[in-house]
DNA sequence: AAAAAACTATTGTACTACTATTGATTTAAC
DNA sequence: GTTAAATCAATAGTAGTACAATAGTTTTTT
């Protein structure tokens, strides 16, 4: 959806509106206001507020029908992978709970891809996994500088080589998890260069065409930032 | 969506232009028509159409801006676990290539979401396993009957087991995978039986609270319908 | 030739009017 | 008094008109 001051009116209002529903705002029992009532407390047009209800309805948020007003459907039927959704989730207070619940879907999807990869990867996608393991070196040896950028550039790549479409959709939603579990790591900065060197190994199996390889040194990679979590959660039902 | 009859003007607007977007006929080089040409098209008003398009729009299909029309953007960014999206995909002739990236996901999801029940799941989680397992059973028994269903709730039990809640949204996705593969492996119906049993081990697996055994029964589980669409591809190539 | 201005096609927003759906209420029938 | 039918009312659905904003395209100016 770009930068916020570019959206327009009923993109604004869809983001507001889906923020304030996953923040439980609006709830199953509650729903939402009229259109009508929607129309006055944003002072704008029925026009602009059915547009952003529809988007909201098209992501699995909230569902209308005559005369019964507009409803917030179950969390179940929200479309999760959806970018806007994930990202409204986030910036309502994302649990621990939930950055692991991220982590045990990139445990299942990366290790898959990393093997997928190492059989069917074209020579040209490999190429840039290269590029991006290339560019993370980079980082980790300039200070003041963050691997995130790169890192998320690597797994990117390496589920584009993967040659599944499903697999590379899930980018954003790697990136977002990415991004979350960054702020909880807490980096010492003296491990950037062998956290890239991590990296390195499951690259090198790829291009070694080892599946089972690449799937294990990626497992490892995962699980690595997973039980730095898990000690969250530990130390926090200890307080 | 409901029933197509039980649709608004808008949706089935959606659905018509969603359709015909995933099947090709609208691409990145048409774009669609304008707004004004939809609506001679359908011969309906403008509102309809515009409804209709910021639902495609949020699903990633389309973006619109003054001046410069409807673009279709590009597939990478369709998101693709929508259930429409996906089942738009499929209507326009699935091909056994993505009859196969289904499987690989599958692949990844559900011996890690098997693994998680058997590590995490709540006892009444795993009771609803058990209750699909039994129509399963029953299903297999009874001539004329199809293992869809109860097939389907075993699968989606599991995920929900699983207690991420990331996993049990990809129900749908698992939904409509599953019937896609059912239509290709042309059941034997004797071997109905022996299918169930290979279910009824995953479960005991996770009943017994071993997750690594969950972990690889599922997989060979999946492994074995992989196996029908790569003997399906080889035929194809080699004819 | 380059820059500025004017033009134009298309979506964005607002407003009004009417229709359709469906839950709630009242009335009628037994 | 209970049930069924008819009526009502609230809300979203659809249509149409008008104008604003945006952003390519063309023309004019320098």
């Amino acid at each position: 959806m770009a930068r916020l001051e570019n959206l327009n009116l009923s993109q604004r209002v869809t983001n507001e509106l889906g923020k304030a529903i996953v923040a439980g705002k609006y709830n199953m029992e509650t729903g939402l206001p009229t259109e009508a009532q929607l129309c006055d407390m944003y002072g704008i047009s029925r026009t602009a507020i059915r547009e952003a209800v529809k988007m909201l309805a098209a992501k699995g948020l909230i569902s209308s029908r005559p005369r019964q007003g507009i409803r917030v459907e179950a969390a179940a039927s929200w479309n999760l992978y959806d970018t806007n959704v994930l990202n409204w989730m986030l910036q309502s207070g994302p649990s621990l709970q939930v950055l692991k619940e991220f982590l045990q879907v990139r445990l299942a999807i990366e290790p898959q891809a990393a093997a997928l990869a190492a059989q069917y990867g074209k020579d040209e996608d490999i190429a840039k996994i290269a590029e991006s393991l290339e560019s993370m070196r980079k980082a980790a040896r300039t200070p003041n500088q963050t691997l995130h950028e790169s890192d998320l550039a690597f797994h990117t790549s390496i589920l584009l080589a993967s040659g599944n479409r499903f697999f590379f959709h899930l980018r954003d939603f790697i990136n977002t998890a990415l991004g979350v579990s960054i702020q909880h790591t807490t980096p010492a900065k003296g491990s950037d260069s062998s956290v890239a060197e991590e990296h390195a190994a499951v690259y090198d199996a790829i291009l070694a065409r080892q599946p089972e390889l690449a799937r294990s040194l990626m497992s490892r990679l995962i699980e690595e930032a997973m039980q730095v979590i898990d000690r969250e959660l530990q130390a926090k039902l200890e307080a």
